[in-house]
DNA sequence: AATGAATGAGAATTCATTCAT
DNA sequence: AATGAATGAATTCTCATTCAT
């Protein structure tokens, strides 16, 4: 939407029309690269996979690291953007809680993706980290509105909806078990009360 | 229990005294490195920190994943030790409660074993997945002596909550955060009903 | 003739100009340093000789054993290649014994050869026993063609020639002595008969 | 027999009785395993296969170049003795004509043993150089015997029938054709002149 | 004397990144 | 702009040899 981090490239110059293409291609194939195989997956898999050699690879990003940015700044935009067109739905409940589900089932067999969703709370000092708070943020809206409606008790807050979030996306059972676990979670954001004597229980 | 898994060495026989403590050292490192930096941390890494050279890293343990194993078999026979420990408590409630948030406390900054906790599921034919295996037996005591008393929701299963655990104990917000996103969770596994319309919600 | 396995590389594309002169000269220097040192000289030793970076020998030969694969490949087709120039010459004869000469006297100092000349014999699976093969059968050609003319006499065959062509090629005195040693040879593949008795005496 | 070279130690001073034992043991194990793999075999896999530590096997032989000579002596020692009993024999012909036989056949499967025969030509400066002398010089005896009786041609000299006897046992080809190569051999010592034309032939 | 443990110096192989075409 | 080639710096693992018990 009105991201400022979506410019082609940091120069500034539009590129080439082959070049956007192969921009493209490479951050749509770095996406399952890593997606599969970590933060370790070689980047010459990349370029072999996208069809270029691995120095255009790196025309585009300068180093590895950069790479694994732009692929996880992209995700993090899109699913910003889905957040931000749920947060103007009809239904808040809804909204939140089929946001968290999908986001959920799509980062299962996304190594990287959830490795970093997980560690972009950390220091990363770049375009990764400022996405991640974008997409917090809508979160964060949409959250809101589900309490608004009574869908999501009121005495939960951002930060620990999102560490959920987070760790849920992390997991990688079957589907079967991923929406039991999932209906765990959801009853907890919204009955609310009594198993308070538990909370700490044992710490 | 009787920890059948607690040998020094397959071979059987005894190490000598400095074998052991080298050992014993070389495995604490090694549970911190990895801890740190996931299995892509360097063995030379855990051989530097641990004060010895790298070749007795591999006199210990003849491979590196062999040593990964190694942690991994420590760290989840510990935690079964725990599990079955409590598994005696007077208060089942209290003790699957305590257990869970002391294992996900424990796991915080510790990549390697939270990554393993993931894929221990999958295939490593391995000691790991034993012990893997063992754990997740400890937790199903301790969760259907819970049930029992109701101190958790009757229609859980084990599957699910230990995917929970699995992913709850991946995040790592601060403290704070951590505490109230248990509580969310410990009140979905207490509570039950009513959400029932959000579970699938968006899917 | 038409030798199928001189292609560059068995991706089939032609290479680079400078990357093909790189490859010759890494396989160059390759044949001596292995004929010096045998299988065991090390692949940093022929890099530094060739002037490359070690990784350079790598790309072009992706392991240690494709490397000295190439090597004998390339060995193997050129005697192949001289064998059946020979066995088109009008005095088969002279062609038989001067190719056995010439091959033990190409084979002096190269001890990878010669060592491979002997193991190729036994099971590698690879293009190494294939180019041996294929250099066997030449030589099976000059022998028949020998025998042909009576120069060599009928009741030898191929596999003891073979055996006595890859044993001669191992000893390595010098020239004086091995012309002698190889008149003693092919004194032997001449005459025949008489000496009968002590073929297998103390046997 | 009257060898100077059999000392058990350097230092003189006769072993405890273990200790001879264990030497000898060592020994024999590393001649049957450098019989296999050649140089490149490990010490350890010695002293494993002995049954003793590694420590063991360098106290007895101060490097790992020592232990394969002490082989490499004892072996010489061996063939020399035979070759010198041999010399007393009556039939001089077959004599000479056994030993080598003898000689091939037993270094079949013998790759340390027949790569040191060959080696030991060249520049070692130790033990196992004079060892190999005294061997040289044993054949040699019996070859003048055998020349003398009219059993080998008169005209071949020691250094070529040594580089056959060396050659041949290099080759390892199943027995049905090591006897046929042999075979071809010993008509080329014995009958002599005719095939002169072909001796230099294509040099 | 015997041993298991420790180790430094390689060796093979990989990979992010730079270079020449 | 695109590419294949080149490379230095890791990284895992091995082995002859030394050390401490």
């Amino acid at each position: 939407m009105s991201t400022p981090g979506n410019r082609e490239t940091s120069g500034g110059r539009p590129l080439r029309a082959d070049a956007r293409t192969n921009r493209e291609r490479i951050l749509n194939v770095a996406e399952q690269v890593f997606g599969k195989g970590g933060r370790s997956a070689s980047t010459e898999e990349v370029a072999r996979l996208a069809g270029v050699g691995v120095a255009t690879v790196f025309r585009h990003f300068p180093t590895k690291a950069a790479l694994l940015e732009a692929v996880l700044v992209q995700r993090f935009d899109r699913l910003r953007e889905q957040a931000e067109a749920l947060s103007r739905a009809p239904d808040p409940g809804a909204a939140f809680f089929g946001f968290f589900s999908r986001l959920v089932a799509d980062a299962a067999g996304k190594i990287a993706i959830s490795e970093a969703l997980l560690d972009a709370g950390s220091a990363d000092g770049g375009a990764a980290v400022q996405a991640s708070d974008g997409l917090r943020r809508a979160v964060g809206t949409l959250l809101r509105n589900a309490q608004h409606v009574g869908a999501v008790r009121g005495d939960v807050e951002l930060p620990e909806v999102y560490a959920l979030l987070v760790a849920t996306s992390r997991a990688r059972p079957e589907k079967e078990v991923r929406d039991r676990m999932l209906a765990i979670v959801f009853d907890g954001l919204t009955s609310g009360a009594g198993a308070g004597t538990f909370r700490t229980a044992g710490r």
